[in-house]
DNA sequence: TTTCATCAAGAAAACGTTTCCATTTTTAAA
DNA sequence: TTTAAAAATGGAAACGTTTTCTTGATGAAA
């Protein structure tokens, strides 16, 4: 049942029965119905796979991301989706997994270009010049989120890392704390964590409290072996912390619940903070203080600025920054 | 730049590039290697979408589903990414939003359909009478996840709801447990959560416990309002629980929550288990003791499934099991 | 009436592949 | 050599739409 089936069955050209389905030029009301009438009867459905192919192109939005079960990128891939809902694209979903082998990675760049997409949103982490030099021969649009992009200047969604940690950890010490922790990640490529943990070193230095490399610790992004980093700094640093500052809300959890586990208690023992945050860590036992992103609105944020692209909108800014919020509660105490 | 193009560089004709890109019939080496070279050297990519379109399949699998942004979804897609990463089929998801009006939920099947992909993973909740209908009519195959289908006795990847929540509470019952609140949701059309329910009052049957509604909740999924039940419970009951059995990790997360904020500590003063868990459940503190299910690997194994009927495998086994395991954690004490 | 714009509809080309069928070339066996 | 089978290639149809270019019909203004 295609195309040319409903126009025999309505007697008209298939180039009328294309236009009113489509509504791209006049077609008498009478004519319409009868079509109508019998593409319902008929239950044909419009080959999209031909329409994408003339118009050669998809409607689709790549959607690149390291691991979709991490609340980060899942948030921000409802925001994306509930967006372009109503708007007529659909999602293709690439899960990268960050422990790929950087080419397959970049391959995704040109399935997706053969896939004739409208447009990607990608979710960088890690931006080497690999990714850069394939990057800009790319044929569709692109949106940074999350990582921004000078060497580029493609539009983006970033978050202001630097300021949430900063932030927080100012908060940290507004309540007495001058022996904070810093539980960090060691891949230097990840902006993420990088001028998130700067951000720390910022508000030390502005209460000049020095920085002790005793108490710091860039491990991995893993809840497991952050507890093991929790309990190296506990074992082995002569002058304990009092407070915990944690570059996730992932490793904030993981903070105290290794902290629990040997018997202290939250917030009077320690205190810890994060920054990002996820369902999880609101209602987490105490609830997570911590300097907070909206991944849902930056997904949105990021899909909005897709589809001005897309439909060659000008764009008045393309580069939007996610203000992080200091949600104050319970997980640190005045000291 | 297309197929024509490189034909003519190559001096052959525009079949034998097509069997040169594809491997599909013979193709001299050196033939081969002159098409080859030309193909890089202008950076020719094909036209999957004309190639999809020609051979009227997109090798693109549905994934349909309430939420990414929960883990137990987003798990599971990253269990079917994973899976079909090096197959040569690409995701395209579809977050239907369970506030979203029923029509509009059915309306994405018809979108997938006019979008010929191969198949669909359909991670039903709800599934009414109306589903049903469309569900039959479908031209694509579909892999239920989650929920079964007696119905429609379609393939499927279910969970031991049942025992994974009778087998939990069990558990309370052998730590002395006899007064155990049921935080469970009103939504019966939900299988997840009616057999749950129906696990939990198994359990005390077979233990001849009493089955006290005064201590039943049948609320919503979420944490707000899970939160406001267990308050109500500790408010309202004449006879107070000693623990508490929540049909989800999150009611789980969040019964602590409410608990701990009244000032009682777990598990000293009440124990809570929950059914299924998240990474972050493992990291609460204290760690949440459940009856859990290995969602990555349902995702996969739906997906597989779902490879084995688009390839026209005989498929033994067209409904799997995945089986509960009792996590035993800390959120549970002997009474 | 005539004229011209507007509305309605059809014919056919175009999109970039794959694939069927036909043909030529090569290889191996007789 | 001859013959037949196998390998390699080309020509052209087909896939189901959209869209351009026409043409015909209708109605309003002159």
């Amino acid at each position: 049942m295609n195309i040319k089936d409903i126009a025999k069955l309505a007697n008209v050209s298939i180039a009328t029965v294309s236009r009113a389905i489509n509504g791209t030029a006049y077609v008498s009301p009478k004519t319409k119905e009868k079509i109508d009438k019998i593409i319902k009867e008929n239950g044909y459905k419009p080959n999209l796979l031909a329409r994408e192919f003339v118009k050669s192109k998809s409607n689709t939005i790549g959607v690149m991301l390291p691991r979709i079960d991490l609340a980060t990128f899942s948030l921000a891939v409802e925001g994306i989706s509930n967006f372009f809902k109503d708007k007529g694209f659909s999602i293709i979903l690439i899960n990268t997994q960050s422990n790929l082998e950087l080419e397959d990675e970049l391959s995704y760049f040109d399935f997706l270009e053969k896939k004739r997409v409208a447009g990607v949103i990608y979710f960088a982490t890690e931006l080497t010049d690999q990714h850069i030099d394939v990057l800009k021969k790319v044929k569709y649009p692109v949106v940074f989120l999350g990582q921004s992009n000078k060497k580029l200047n493609l539009p983006c969604v970033k978050y202001d890392h630097f300021n949430a940690a900063r932030s927080v950890v100012k908060y940290l010490i507004e309540n007495g704390h001058k022996r904070i922790a810093c539980l960090s990640v060691k891949y230097t490529n990840y902006e993420f964590a990088k001028l998130r943990k700067e951000g720390y070193i910022s508000a030390l230095r502005e209460s000049n409290i020095e920085i002790d490399e005793e108490i710091i610790c860039d491990g991995d992004w893993e809840m497991t072996s952050t507890v093991e980093n929790v309990n190296e700094i506990m074992k082995n640093s002569k002058n304990k912390p009092t407070a915990f500052f944690t570059v996730s809300y992932r490793k904030a959890m993981a903070t105290i619940h290794a902290l629990t586990e040997q018997g202290y208690k939250i917030p009077e023992d320690f205190s810890v903070v994060g920054v990002d945050e996820c369902e999880e860590s609101k209602y987490y036992s105490p609830s997570i203080t911590t300097a907070c992103f909206d991944n849902y609105y930056a997904g949105e944020k990021a899909a909005e600025l897709m589809l001005n692209i897309i439909e060659n909108k000008t764009v008045e800014e393309n580069e939007i920054l996610i203000n992080y919020k200091l949600s104050v509660r319970k997980s640190v105490a005045k000291i």
